[in-house]
DNA sequence: ACTGCATGTGTACAAGTGTTCACTAATGTG
DNA sequence: CACATTAGTGAACACTTGTACACATGCAGT
């Protein structure tokens, strides 16, 4: 045989993946993909899926984490890029949608996942987006922002930033690739959003909650 | 042959249709469905399908019309119930909450549909959604509330409303239907979502954006 | 009363599905 | 080097799937 069989170890099991990624995101739903289809698109038997994955949740579980991986990358980007508080929400806005741009799969996976058919993938995303919020947490405490909230009230508050962006996000991913009009005003609406969650954070009063 | 075929016109069509809600209130994902999956759910021949539907996509959007009335039962009720504005955040939520939770499989579907498959489904959810925020436009004008936003201004931010419940909506979803512990976490945290919303809108500066 | 038409049924078929099995080449550890 | 393990292959299975066709029935309008 030619050279078909002398691969890494593991390289199958990133085509498996990143094959069910490719058909996400050419516009299927993750639920509705087949094992066989899967197999199919990464060039690669039926059977080899058994050798990594017990079954289309089980990757779904797997991309999952991975997703985890590509937000962390995205948060410390913006931690290194967002300096000054001034510009914060812009330019968190501008990296964010930089991000589901680039990788618009992984993006589109998620947004499936938030009400997709595996209990285990909605819990997994669920659980990155609370961690993405107490990261938020963190860093607003770091800068020594909404210092007059109480714990339990940032933690409210970063939350419904977290749910404000993974929406919006679903408006970027309905809108065709490069439309850079629509992209902008997506940008846009969702820094007014934001600007009007913190505005509320702002001016809310923890003691008399 | 017995009493099968005695049925009134379009009793078939709801059969399927019920049937496809059934199914996704199940746990099942509308995109994953298929015709004779369906059929069999609602105890009718394969075949009988066509009579009514082009296609799975085709029944999906007739759900969202459907989905379209449950929404606008929904305002009706929280406009008669809903009369001084002291508690309105907090009645509302519990009337939404209510709704979903009678309506389950509707909003299940409501939820997949918005990164669902179908772009037609996609766009018809999105378009009750903005259809939803412009009512509520309307009615927080009529109770002269948020009197110094421009319409702009005010639009962006039921808008923000509406994302925000919509969101919740996935949450209640996710967890057990009887969890009442569970459901009233839920309603105070969107509760506390809208107000913070709500008190940033209240302290908004249209003039100086 | 006759005739279309909409609605429903049963059969049929080719294609696609998940999964099992037995086999082979490559890899890494003693 | 020998050998167990891992990652890959192809053929085969028992089903399920979407869709087409021909046929039966009830109802509406003439």
């Amino acid at each position: 045989m030619a050279d078909k069989q002398r691969r890494k170890p593991g390289e199958t099991r990133e085509k498996l993946m990143s094959a069910a990624l490719a058909l996400v995101g050419k516009g299927r739903h993750f639920a509705s993909l087949g094992i066989r289809e899967v197999t199919r698109q990464a060039g690669v038997v039926p059977t080899s899926f058994y050798r990594h994955f017990r079954s289309m949740d089980d990757l779904g579980l797997q991309l999952v984490d991975e997703l985890g991986l590509v937000l962390r990358r995205m948060m410390r980007e913006a931690r290194a890029n967002v300096l000054q508080a001034d510009k914060l929400i812009e330019e968190s806005v501008g990296i964010f949608v930089a991000h589901a741009q680039a990788n618009r799969s992984f993006f589109l996976f998620m947004a499936q996942g938030l009400a997709g058919e595996s209990r285990a993938v909605q819990e997994g995303i669920r659980s990155e987006m609370r961690f993405f919020a107490s990261e938020l947490a963190n860093d607003l405490r770091r800068l020594r922002l909404m210092e007059h909230l109480s714990d339990a009230d940032l933690d409210v508050t970063c939350d419904l930033v977290v749910r404000t962006v993974a929406f919006s996000l679903t408006d970027l991913l309905s809108i065709s690739e490069d439309d850079d009009y629509q992209i902008g005003q997506v940008r846009k609406r969702t820094t007014r959003f934001l600007q009007m969650v913190f505005v509320g954070a702002a001016n809310w009063n923890s003691d008399s909650a």
